[in-house]
DNA sequence: GCTCGTATGATTGTATACAATTATACGAGC
DNA sequence: GCTCGTATAATTGTATACAATCATACGAGC
């Protein structure tokens, strides 16, 4: 296996530095901190029990996440993400998860696909009683399984930045109740293409539930999250 | 504009950590390091003249870039990059290359595209004399014209991401005299395509192009870079 | 001879002190 | 009243000191 990341996990999760880039991110992605924050280092270190050196090296780090920007002698501010961006994700991500079923078609171990099998299940139970927590929970799975199926480090540290980066604007919006069911069935659609080794197909479809997950996001008022805290929104993915 | 990238640039080219970013950088990519080659704090520090605390803020970023790999209290090490790692960026690639083409054929502007068009052309003069050198530094120009044309400062931080990784690559082989006329005929193409706004046509030529560069590197020889310091491979793409 | 535990040195992790830079407040000069 | 320059405070950038962890060597015990 490769040894090689485009961008690697913060793998450190119990260091000082470690902990406090988790917890920032975390902050960050949850919008306690507002876009063009300004964060200083000697209040977060100070809020979390820390001295400043931890503090920078996370901040060196979130800056290259994207989530934070950094201006030399000034300071590290919040960034933005402009409803363009969320959109180019998103019809970036349809075209990598389109080839990431493509290829978890060809490279899906048995256990793998077992697990695919069941969350489609369970998902399907979970939208006829309505849970929409367990169904974010569980659409979010499929997605892992599908990112860890396709055998490649590369392709599945991209998409899971990605969809991180999604979660940022998931985090401010609900759940769509309607969404849910559709976007299970098109994981079943997904899971079978993969079960049935139709690789055309797997991809295909992967690239159209990005698509249509961001158009449900758009017809639910994308351009409303900005401000508004309870504006519905499209699917977990 | 978006102030929002996925990952930003390290702007500070001035203070020390910056400087000690860039070298490092260009150090591990140059393959003055060699993979899994551990950097020490402070050796790192004493020949940059400089003390651990820029050295490590640095290290934490290569971390992200993925170029090194820092285990918690023991040490960085250079990532090694494997043949299935670089077929994967590749494959990737040509699909965001492919995207981009499109993009930029709906946004590129009038100064753009005179470039781009200034670029094909004086590649072709520089094939025909045999300037290897010119040849591969437009043809980088040409794919930074194309992300900068998409207009999507998301997808051109990919794209940019993974050429620089590439470059770990091409940095131990030489410039195939063979592929960089038929790499610049393909870029016409692209060209061509984007001025006759056909983004369809755009965007599949731009898939082929990476394409074609992957399989002529295979078959010059992918495999025997690793070690070999003078086998010949593809194109600088 | 082999294994294991301890001691020592090397290296990383963190905290703190100091330097450099930037932001702000205030008053002189017009 | 406005502009500009200077002084002060706040903040970031860097160096250094100390703590914690890890690697190695060596020797006791079997």
């Amino acid at each position: 296996m490769s040894d090689f990341d485009v961008r690697q996990e913060v793998s450190d999760k119990y260091s000082l530095r470690g902990r406090v880039f988790h917890r920032l991110r975390d902050d960050i992605l949850s919008g306690k901190y507002a876009e063009h924050e300004e964060l200083k280092e000697m209040a977060i270190g100070e809020e979390m029990g820390v001295s400043r050196t931890p503090v920078r090296e996370a901040f060196r780090q979130l800056e290259l996440e994207g989530l934070i920007q950094i201006i030399p002698n000034k300071g590290a501010y919040v960034t933005g993400i402009t409803e363009k961006d969320v959109k180019d994700i998103y019809m970036i991500r349809s075209l990598l998860e389109g080839l990431c079923a493509r290829w978890a078609t060809e490279h899906i171990t048995k256990e793998q696909m077992e697990e695919m099998e069941e969350n489609v299940y369970l998902a399907e139970f979970h939208a006829q009683k309505g849970h929409l927590e367990q169904l974010a929970e569980l659409d979010n799975r499929f997605h892992d399984i599908l990112y860890e199926a396709c055998d490649s480090k590369i392709l599945e540290h991209q998409l899971k930045d990605f969809h991180q980066y999604v979660l940022r604007v998931r985090k401010k919006t609900l759940a769509n109740a309607n969404r849910g069911p559709k976007s299970n069935e098109e994981h079943r659609g997904i899971m079978e293409a993969i079960r049935s080794r139709d690789a055309e197909l797997a991809e295909r479809l992967a690239n159209r539930h990005m698509i249509n997950a961001y158009d449900n996001m758009v017809k639910n008022g994308l351009h409303e999250i900005y401000g508004r805290e309870e504006s519905p929104s499209g699917d977990s993915v």
